[in-house]
DNA sequence: TCAACGCTTCGTTTATCATCAAATAATGGA
DNA sequence: TCCATTATTTGATGATAAACGAAGCGTTGA
């Protein structure tokens, strides 16, 4: 088989695997950016998680996306700039009025939402940034990858927000670790300490939770604490 | 159904229209701007006519291509430019080698080939538009679309070449008429005045037949003929 | 260690599609 | 008018693929 050969058989293949409508909407949802997991994309693809592993499998085949990282969750995100400048050729020639999709990233959750139990988006990195060069947070020696130490000076900032340390300490869960933003693609407060810090936020009324989302809105009284307890200066 | 679901359903047909190898060689070989009958385009698709014919009729569907005249032959063309860009972008994905094919008109076929019995391409279009503008063709008011008289001036100009007008005049097929050349876009002379001409053409060496192809190579001296006898400056 | 959860793989059913040969339609020329 | 050329439609067949439920695998937290 001749090189051009190949290159037909390539580009029909990439274009079958993008010929299906469910995998047009996972590969949709995925233009903003951010990665996603194989159960979210189920639900946007609208079939069930295993119909969408599959599709998934084969958008992965044809390199259009790339998992993005193994463990409890796994990351689903375009492969490349070049997957969507194709999706937008070629949805210019589908008439739809969607090809101004690049920056959609739905702003109200960019910004601060939950990741769990713990708090994610452009605050929770501004958070997990400005505790660590506080000296806060010290990376953890015993091996477990991407985990956290508090060190006394961390301990006694926390204690005057009002964090009972020994208490989450005792709870049978990780403790403190590096939890991977996949939209901000930087990392946040994860484990008992970040659901901690959550737990605070909404209890001092610095953020409330939007009912049935993810979102978090941080509250003007939240932004003054935040500027002065933590020094960040919001938006 | 919303306009998001329409346009996913859309996109997910076109692309599903340009998934399948013997379509995407129809694509790629029309991408030179040329049109193509359907046995053309059967051949470059390595399928039978019949099979060709479901193809380009999806492709259709689908306003990937056009049919763009309607008579004995029926010429097939891509439908815009967008086409084009969307099977670059895929192709770029397919890793190909084949994304800077937009002017890959074979130059050899684009001046000078057969059109049948007679000249096709640049220099077809040329003596076409020549003979016009010398006033030796005019159009014939009989009803038959697209049909030519040749004027007592053109009787004698031919003449003088050495094309026998009467006997040219009682073949029993078309005499002269404006002969549709989808590569150059603008008409050649067809009819059995065409075939005279390119007759004359080859027995007086103005120009050569390569063997196995449409290709005609145009002499030196031929090219001095054009210039003196048609006042043609080519190339 | 176990239980829960998220995700993937397997097996089956159903539907779509690519292919060709044969039949049909349309056109131009004799 | 009829014939030759060209193109499309139809019908049969085999292959591919989409969908789901059930079962399996691996990680996390109790």
């Amino acid at each position: 088989m001749d090189a051009e050969a190949r290159t037909d058989l390539a580009l029909s293949r990439i274009a079958a695997a993008i010929g299906e409508a469910a995998r047009v909407r996972i590969l949709y949802c995925l233009l903003d950016g951010h990665a996603r997991t194989s159960t979210e994309l189920a639900a946007v693809a609208e079939v069930t998680p295993s119909t969408a592993s599959v599709h998934l499998n084969r958008l992965r085949a044809e390199r259009l996306i790339k998992l993005s990282a193994i463990g409890k969750h796994r990351y689903y995100s375009l492969q490349g700039g070049e997957v969507a400048s194709a999706l937008e050729a070629l949805s210019v020639l589908a008439g739809g009025t969607r090809h101004k999709f690049v920056p959609s990233a739905p702003v109200y959750l960019r910004f601060a939402r939950t990741c769990y139990d713990h708090i994610a988006g452009t605050l929770g990195v501004a958070l997990h940034d400005r505790m660590k060069s506080l000296g806060w947070l010290t990376e953890n020696s015993s091996g477990h990858k991407n985990a956290y130490d508090v060190s006394h000076q961390g301990a006694q900032g926390l204690q005057t927000l009002g964090i009972d340390l020994v208490a989450t300490r005792m709870l049978h869960r990780r403790f403190a670790f590096a939890c991977m933003d996949w939209s901000e693609r930087r990392a946040h407060l994860g484990g008992a300490m970040g659901a901690a810090v959550l737990k605070l936020a909404l209890k001092r009324k610095w953020m409330v939770q939007e009912v049935g989302t993810r979102a978090l809105s941080l509250t003007s009284f939240g932004r003054r604490e935040m500027h002065t307890r933590f020094g960040l200066q919001l938006e």
